[in-house]
DNA sequence: GCCGTTTTCGGCCCGACTGTTTTCAGTCG
């Protein structure tokens, strides 16, 4: 998919055009098409300049660059501005507070084209003295640079959840908070966060942050003010508090969550209509009435559409889905009735089954399918024939002792390098449900993989591919895969496809997820558990399924016992 | 550069905080 490879593009014109200084708004528009293109499950290289032309935000021009850098691998346009500026100089943005105002300044007068160079002349006071740069701001220089140097990048959600649970319980203890929420893209739950967003209102804003800057788990402060404050805790992780009053709660709430570019469209809609939108609520504008604000929906309804969810918020569709009132009914964590990708200690989980079943029937589920890694996974004590048969005769004898919750026997059996099964069909059809997976050959070509997995969908015992793209949030790149392939193939044999919910993993991502769900396919949100705790990860996969615009019939393990059987007996009977 | 139930030209979201300034520009989200 080049997608990716346009957006970059379109945002490396956006930063050299802001260095420049160009209008404003054609930056915007660079930087506003590079999102939807990104976000997009559509490849670009597969449309038409109608097509093009059709996505929001992408006119004649833009979507004549996109078709340019298909067709020939490269972009005039984006060649030639490079040559205006240094490539070097682009990198001094990320350094925090350094702007491209900064950056043209530090250029045309001290000839500085890159972080080491800029860190140079800083440590060496050659800064001071240039217009609006004095001694504080060459130290707040040095110090952002030794910040990205240190943490560069955004953390997994599954690291941020609890940093963010831990600054909350300090401020619900330590200081006069009255409502405490996460916001921002930890709220609409990214699957990777670069800060933390929290909001609250209190009667005393200023002990609020007081405290805030105080906590245990501060290293720095990076700002400080009544309103709005920002800390680096001791790992590296930025925190921004926001305190508003009750009454602007809802408002506030709406501005911090975002995503910025929701938040503008719904603002440019709000002009439209004679109203504005600020963090304090939705105002009239000839009569500076204030309309509403202390709920969030209060804006949705007063700019005349439905409440759309946080994790919809992306400006990917969902306005217009909300104005023709065709947003989706969204899957939440009470729908989920059982987990089908847990590990016990037969293979390399840390309990047995009975203790597997506690902590499922403690969440409350209805049913929880035992899946241990099949022998090919021989790291992981992967069961043989034998000791799997022998499991899946244990599996039945607890069961008919069990009240209220039912096991599925299954396996999470290993897709081979060379694209067979770890155990033949014979085995596969006394199980209850079959997950197929890669564990091994992950740098083989494209083509490879995919036709591995395909294959193993193509088999009438395999009910789900679990992990479908092997990826590990910031530690290990996706194989290469050609999802459209797989997916179309999981679509056509009934086979359904996992959202991984162990928040390293997040596998299916949520712009594959909205695409198979457009192309029919089915899913399961498993945690893969190896440890009880590990089945709290569940939320993290709902997130994902949310933002994958997913509603409860899309996915199996919402489904009643009965109903699941059904549906996972249904495979083994079609035709292949 | 995009876009149009005010418009095909002239708009384009909004405010807090910081550091530099004698009233504001730059940056950020």
């Amino acid at each position: 998919m080049q997608n990716q490879e346009v957006a970059k593009i379109f945002n490396d014109i956006a930063d050299i055009l802001e260095i420049k200084g160009d209008n404003p708004f054609r930056i915007r528009a660079y930087r506003r098409a590079a999102q939807h293109i990104d976000g997009m499950g559509k490849d670009v290289a597969g449309m038409s300049l109608d097509d093009l032309h059709k996505i929001p935000g992408i006119g004649a021009d833009l979507a004549g660059k996109i078709h340019e850098y298909v067709q020939t691998g490269g972009l005039e346009f984006y060649d030639a501005l490079k040559k205006e500026v240094p490539a070097g100089l682009i990198d001094l943005l990320s350094v925090p507070g350094l702007g491209p105002k900064t950056a043209k300044l530090l250029f045309d007068k001290l000839h500085i084209t890159d972080i080491d160079d800029l860190e140079r002349h800083a440590r060496d006071g050659r800064l001071k003295g240039l217009p609006g740069i004095q001694a504080k701001t060459e130290q707040n220089i040095l110090k952002g640079i030794a910040m990205i140097k240190r943490y560069t990048g955004r953390f997994s959600i599954g690291r941020m959840r609890p940093v963010a649970e831990e600054i909350m319980e300090g401020l619900r203890k330590g200081s006069p908070v009255k409502e405490l929420t996460v916001a921002g893209s930890l709220r609409r739950w990214k699957e990777t966060i670069r800060d933390i967003d929290i909001l609250a209102t209190s009667q005393d804003p200023q002990k609020v942050m007081s405290v805030f800057v105080h906590l245990p788990q501060v290293k720095e402060t990076l700002m400080k003010g009544p309103t709005k404050s920002s800390v680096v805790t001791n790992e590296g992780i930025q925190v921004d508090l926001r305190v508003v009053s009750g009454d602007s709660f809802g408002a506030a709430l709406a501005y911090f969550t975002g995503s910025k570019e929701h938040n503008i469209r719904l603002r440019e809609m709000a002009v439209r209509k004679g109203l504005k939108i600020n963090e304090y609520g939705i105002f009239d504008v000839t009569t500076e009435k204030k309309l509403g604000g202390k709920q969030e929906a209060d804006i949705y309804r007063i700019i005349g559409m439905p409440f759309i969810a946080p994790e919809l918020r992306e400006d990917t569709g969902e306005i217009e889905a909300a104005l023709e009132d065709r947003l989706p009914e969204l899957i939440e964590m009470k729908d989920i009735k059982g987990d089908l990708h847990v590990h016990s200690n037969y293979s390399d989980g840390s309990h047995d089954i009975q203790e597997l079943v506690d902590a499922a029937r403690s969440r409350g589920y209805r049913y929880l399918a035992i899946t241990d890694h099949s022998k090919g996974l021989a790291v992981a004590h992967g069961l043989s024939i034998e000791r799997m048969l022998a499991q899946n005769k244990k599996i039945r004898e607890i069961n008919k002792k069990l009240k209220g919750i039912t096991l599925l026997s299954g396996t999470e059996m290993d897709i081979r390098g060379d694209g067979t099964l770890d155990y033949p069909d014979e085995v596969l059809k006394q199980l209850d449900i079959v997950i197929a997976s890669i564990h091994s050959g992950f740098r083989q070509p494209k083509e490879q993989i995919t036709q591995r997995i395909i294959s193993a969908m193509q088999n009438p015992y395999v009910s789900l591919i679990a992990h479908p793209t092997g990826r590990l949030i910031g530690e290990r790149e996706a194989y290469e895969v050609d999802m459209d392939e797989v997916l179309k193939t999981a679509k056509q044999t009934g086979t359904s496809i996992e959202i991984n919910a162990y928040p390293l993993r997040l596998d299916l991502s949520d712009m594959y997820i909205r695409k198979a769900k457009e192309l029919g396919v089915s899913f399961a949100i498993n945690t893969d558990a190896h440890v009880n705790y590990q089945f709290d990860f569940m939320p993290y996969g709902v997130g994902n399924a949310r933002r994958g615009w997913l509603e409860k019939g899309d996915v199996l393990n919402t489904f009643t016992h009965a109903m699941l059987m059904k549906r996972l007996a249904m495979k083994k009977t079609v035709e292949q």
